[in-house]
DNA sequence: CGACTAGTTGAGGCCAGTCAATGTTGGTGG
DNA sequence: CCACCAACATTGACTGGCCTCAACTAGTCG
């Protein structure tokens, strides 16, 4: 794996426009002018080694400069606001490098269900590649930091670069996967198996973002955590207290602490 | 859209070895050699304006030749055998040419469930895309006949076309479109509602692919849908009886007659 | 014919949904 | 800093839809 050491961007998050709320940020800025013989300053820098991201894997020093140059000007987007809504027009995948992002499906009947959460190191955007147009809205559950990756410009080089084509076949197959695990949760699962998996999940996904497998602060409300485990908020809630109870975590509005992960393993129906 | 008369080989079914139940059947037969100049006698042949397989897609004339000759010799599955099974090597995509598919996804503790139906047009197969090796299980549910892509020579093909490879990220993307309108259904409606959407939709396949859309023979058990649709077999049995005696269906064991195809939709929670 | 698989229907129980009241948290403006 | 408000969360009582268990029928195949 290629080290990118990075001289990073100003953190503090930067919006292109007036913050307002749900606002759509169709745009990204404008790409900057890059310096094509310096592997520093790199905008895939640290996300190399994150989980999610595996873009990059297998190109050789050449090709991820290419790579990098397709990644727009890393830029701010900010709680609440609407990254992409369902039926607009699709341009750009999205590297999360910062926050939390939720996906959610919207029925015509006014019904819509969460499908996913993002954060840091996963792409947004695979749902438009197949009617070059979105089906689901991505919304930000805290201010995030996002470069946008322009389908074309990937698409060109990745018919020049076999490892990339690859890694985006993966990358979008995976989630397909992804996908049908929680088919079989929203499918043959109790509240309390939902809801322990959940927290696996997140655990894991923590644990390889670099951060405590075991103790972690939930971005979303238990109506949004409903919304995705096919339950009702109060069902969440009561959940959650019987966890609680049960001596298995330990909660305190969004504070989570796993205590026992063997037997929430046990809970969730799966075997160790 | 070329226009491909082919000359068909023995729609009988061949099956390459002994028909035994559940048999793996990772191998086809081995490609046989092909002509390069005729684009008579193509594998591709008739399923150029089939529904699903929208990988010839503004292909050139001679690109069609090149997908032609990835394709295998078409074979047999007969009805109950597996085509793959989860954790084994990937290496081909698989298009039906004729006949139903289930693919079924294992958990760990033995739960399984069904995460889609595939049939004539469909492509199975992408799962194992993702990590090289498949994440679910395919068997036939009545006796079938397919074609391997093998996925090497299709990605190949794919680097030099640029056409080809788009139509191959979208096909992918799809059907994890699809998988999440699943989640909705499983996330957020009745019975009455999931076995409505259920019948609109293969009502909906069918006609695609040519058939009745109003009047089709279920190729599923009760037990099967009920799987699919994240119910008891029970539930989809008295579900099946109460659509039947609100006049909206007609129902004999497997075979269905939609009756009002409205009232269906609204029963789905659909407008329209 | 018996054994088996698939499907239907009924009776009763339980889990999650619904409705409602109350508590807690966090952001905003005085 | 605190008061206030709205959003978020918890808990209880009750309801209802789906699951479970079970009996029975119909069709298939040796």
């Amino acid at each position: 794996m290629v080290q990118c050491n990075i001289t990073r961007e100003d953190p503090k998050i930067v919006t292109p426009g007036p913050a307002g709320r749900r606002r759509t940020l169709s745009e990204p800025p404008a790409a900057r002018p890059r310096v094509v013989a310096v592997p520093d300053n790199s905008h895939l820098g640290d996300w190399c080694d994150l989980r999610g991201l595996h873009l990059p894997e297998g190109l050789d020093p050449a090709a991820l400069l290419e790579l990098d140059a397709v990644f727009s000007t890393p830029y701010g987007v900010k709680k609440r606001e609407v990254l992409y809504r369902a039926a607009t027009p699709f341009a750009s995948l999205y590297v999360i490098r910062l926050g939390t992002f939720k996906t959610v499906m919207l029925a015509e009947d006014g019904r819509e269900q969460i499908v996913g959460y993002q954060m840091a190191g996963d792409i947004l955007g695979l749902d438009g590649i197949g009617n070059d147009q979105h089906t689901c809205e991505a919304v930000a559950l805290e201010d995030s930091e996002i470069c946008a990756l322009p389908f074309e410009k990937l698409d060109e080089l990745a018919g020049r670069e076999p490892a990339l084509r690859r890694n985006l076949y993966r990358l979008i197959s995976r989630r397909l996967n992804r996908g049908r695990e929680l088919m079989v949760l929203l499918g043959s699962m109790s509240a309390e198996q939902r809801l322990a998996a959940f927290l696996l999940d997140l655990a894991e996904r923590f644990r390889r973002a670099g951060y405590s497998a075991s103790e972690f602060v939930l971005r979303m409300t238990r109506d949004e955590i409903a919304s995705f485990l096919g339950l009702k908020l109060e069902t969440v809630s009561r959940t959650f207290s019987r966890l609680h109870a049960e001596g298995l975590i330990q909660v305190q509005g969004r504070a989570v602490k796993l205590l026992d992960a063997a037997a929430l393993r046990r809970a969730a129906g799966q075997s160790g």
